[in-house]
Parts: structure tokens; C-alpha cells; sequence
DNA sequence: CGCTTCTGTTAGAAGTTATAACCGCGCGAT
DNA sequence: ATCGCGCGGTTATAACTTCTAACAGAAGCG
């Protein structure tokens, strides 16, 4: 078994509150985005005063990039939950659209504007390997192929280090590289609000692009 | 001709003025992203003091707001441009990719995270509409149709007020949606930098969703 | 039981946006 | 040509923010 000494009462103590704190930091960014949460109304949220938060959080930079780490793995959960469960590309497709659907500014915190400045640590790219994986897997199974003859193939069966070992051939790649750059592109302009003055239904879109992936 | 009486040497010192804070303004925010402009430093860079710029400003957020406008022009001129100089579909598609690239935070303006609280003037849905009327123009005279079948042809038929009066049939309005968001799609990944650790070449994914969008 | 370490406090520095009060120059009208 | 209003700039100040420093108290561990 692991060497997990018995957790003293201050380190449970400890990850009790750290995950207190990012509970009250996830409704400030739902409610007013990444740059609008405040260490200061936290605390004071909390019934404590400012600097105490900084016992648990080096930095405002190290709570965000910690929930973002928390978003990444959220979402790889979900994906593979849904994969587990069985479901094909149109359901993780269906289980991504509902995940970003529910939390927005989740959404955002990965997929969404990047601060010129940061990078991100490597364990979020290595979950975010992991949802690759998953979509590798679910676009092996999936319909016939469309576009077999584009040019882009060539350059992604030589450029395939992205996939890491994983067995899939160049269609493969390409479909699950296109369902996540085409769903990323509906579901970032409907989180952001482009589609509501125009009348149509995203999930209309949504759907049709998940058949047109699937297809 | 129209009634602009001779405008007086502070309107053109206003004016001017003001175009140069949204200069200085410009290129913090392709240093430091929009949350991290700071009308103060602004100000230092003039060699003016804090408050003044309030004089030209009243807020910070009518400053950004300002910028969006400026931003959501020169992209709809940009179009404009690249459609009266005789571009196609595909030719649009670069002329907005390189539009972007020469300053992806100013695409991150429009397309990217928004804040919550904020809601866009009706002027730049205005600016929306004119970019798509290019799209829309263009779309006709694409390449010969994919997925005509699709459920979702019926509802752009029934709701196609975004498209305002252009005659346009369902496959237009189909054709300009997806290039739309597939386009977005691969540029915003790119711009935030999800394809730099993968090892391959966005301009290579550009192109390939532009031929699929064109075939 | 005592020592150490951890947690929370207040004080304060260096920023930010934004308002208020004030001063002087220049434009426009007379 | 001159007078006066208004505009543009200034400083001072308030209310925020993040974050550091110094200190007090409590809790855990040997």
C-alpha cells in the first residue's frame, strides 16, 4: 500500500480549506469572470481577513491556475465518464456541450482568452493528453470517412506526436482533431453569446456538426 | 454636403488625443491581454498625470468598449477589402486568418471570454451584420454543396433574420455558418496556443477546413 | 508539560479606478 | 482687442486591490 502516513488534523485541516476557498473562487469567476475574483471578497466571504488566504495560495495566480488545473481534470473526468459509459463520438460530444454548458466561465478558463504572460504547467497538458486520448478512441469506432483525399493527412500522419502512442491511423486523427476544433468553435461562440441576437439555436448547430462528424 | 461646420481646434485636439490613448491602449493590451490595462500607465506613457485621461474617457470600461468597436471595424474592413478586391470563400478565410495573427488579442476582443456583466452596444451587431453580408455574398458562389440532407438546413430556412434581407437560400446561409465557426474554431486553438506543444501546423488545419468549407 | 509550528490577526506598502476641487490657458464671442 | 467661459491639466483623496511583514494565539507533537 501506498507510504500514507495517517494525515495529521492540520493537513486535513488544511485541504478542507484550500477546497473552500476555490468553492467561493468558482462562484466569483461564474459570476464575474476570471479577472473579476477578488482574494480580498473571498475572505471576507469566508469571515475571515484578506492576507489569511494567502497561507493556502501563494498568489492570486497560483488559486486561478490551480482552478484551471481543477477545470482540466473536471473535464477529462467527464469525457472519459461518458467514454466508460460507453458512448460513442456524438456522446462525448453531447457530454462536452452539457459540461461547458453548465459553468461557462469554466469553459473559458481553459479554452478561453489567454493571458499573453502565462503558461501553463505541465500536468493540465498531460490531462489534456487525456482527453486527446479519449477522442482517439471514440473517433476509431466512428462512420464512414469523409475528405480521405485532403492534403492535411499527409501532414498529420507525419506529425503525429500530439497522439503519443496511441493507434490510431491518419483518418482517425484527423476526425478527432476536426470535432474538437469545429464543436470548440460553435460552443465558444454560443458560451460567449455571438449566436443569441441571430435568432437560431445552437444546439441545432451543434448537432448538425456532430452529424456531419459522425457521418 | 453635409453640415460639418469647420470643427474647432480642441475638437481636433480632442480628437486627436484621443486616438492616441487608444494607441497607447493598443499596445498594452497586445502586451498584457485587456485585463491588464491600466489607464494610469497609459497616462505615465503620455507624460501625463492619472486623471486626465478621464477627461477622454469616462470610465475604463468605455475605453475597452471603445476599443471592441474599433477592433469589430477594422475586421469588418478588412472583409470588405479582401471581398471587394475580388476574394472567394477561401480568400475571405485567410485575409480574417491573418487579420487575427497580426494581433491575436485584438481578435480576442470580440471572439474571446467575455465578462459577464458586459453587454455589446447595438452598434457592433451592426458591424456583425456587415461582416456577415460579406460571408454571406461570398458563400454563394462557393463550390458545389456537402450534407444538403441535413435536419438542420430546415431551421436556418425558418430562422434566417441574422441574415437580414439578403437572398440567400438555406445552403448560403449553411455554407457561411460553418465557415464561421470552423474557422473560429481553429484560429482561437491556435491563437491561445493549444496546438504549440502538438507539434503541428495550424496554418496546414486553416487550409484544410477552408478547402472542405470551398470543395 | 513545553516547545515548535502553523494559523490568523493587524499594519502597511504599492498599485488600481475614479471623484473632487482647483488653476490657468486658450478659444470664441463681443 | 479684450473679456469670460469652458476645457484640459493638475494635485488630493477615497475605496478598492494584491501582497509582505510583524505579531499573537492556539493547536499539535515529543
Amino acid at each position: 500500500m501506498t507510504a500514507a502516513r495517517r494525515e495529521t488534523p492540520r493537513e486535513r485541516y488544511r485541504t478542507q480549506l484550500r477546497a473552500e476557498i476555490k468553492e467561493h473562487a468558482w462562484e466569483q469567476i461564474a459570476t464575474a469572470g476570471a479577472p473579476g475574483l477578488s482574494l480580498n471578497a473571498i475572505a471576507k466571504q469566508m469571515g475571515m481577513s484578506g492576507p489569511a488566504l494567502y497561507r493556502y495560495f501563494s498568489s492570486r495566480d497560483e488559486l486561478i491556475t490551480e482552478l484551471i488545473r481543477d477545470a482540466y481534470r473536471d473535464l477529462a473526468d467527464t469525457v472519459r465518464a461518458a467514454a466508460a459509459g460507453g458512448a460513442d463520438l456524438a456522446g462525448l460530444g453531447r457530454a462536452l456541450r452539457t459540461w461547458a454548458l453548465t459553468d461557462p466561465q469554466r469553459y473559458f478558463l481553459i479554452y478561453g482568452t489567454p493571458i499573453p504572460g502565462y503558461h501553463a504547467p505541465d500536468d493540465v497538458t498531460q490531462t489534456a493528453s487525456l482527453i486527446m486520448e479519449c477522442l482517439l478512441d471514440a473517433a476509431r469506432s466512428s462512420g464512414r470517412d469523409v475528405a480521405d483525399d485532403d492534403p492535411v493527412r499527409a501532414h498529420l500522419a507525419a506529425h503525429r506526436q500530439w497522439a503519443g502512442d496511441h493507434p490510431a491511423d491518419a483518418a482517425t486523427l484527423h476526425r478527432a482533431l476536426l470535432f474538437w476544433s469545429r464543436l470548440h468553435g460553435i460552443l465558444s461562440l454560443e458560451l460567449a453569446g455571438h449566436f443569441t441576437g441571430m435568432g437560431l439555436d445552437p444546439a441545432e448547430l451543434f448537432a448538425s456538426e456532430l452529424r456531419a462528424l459522425t457521418r
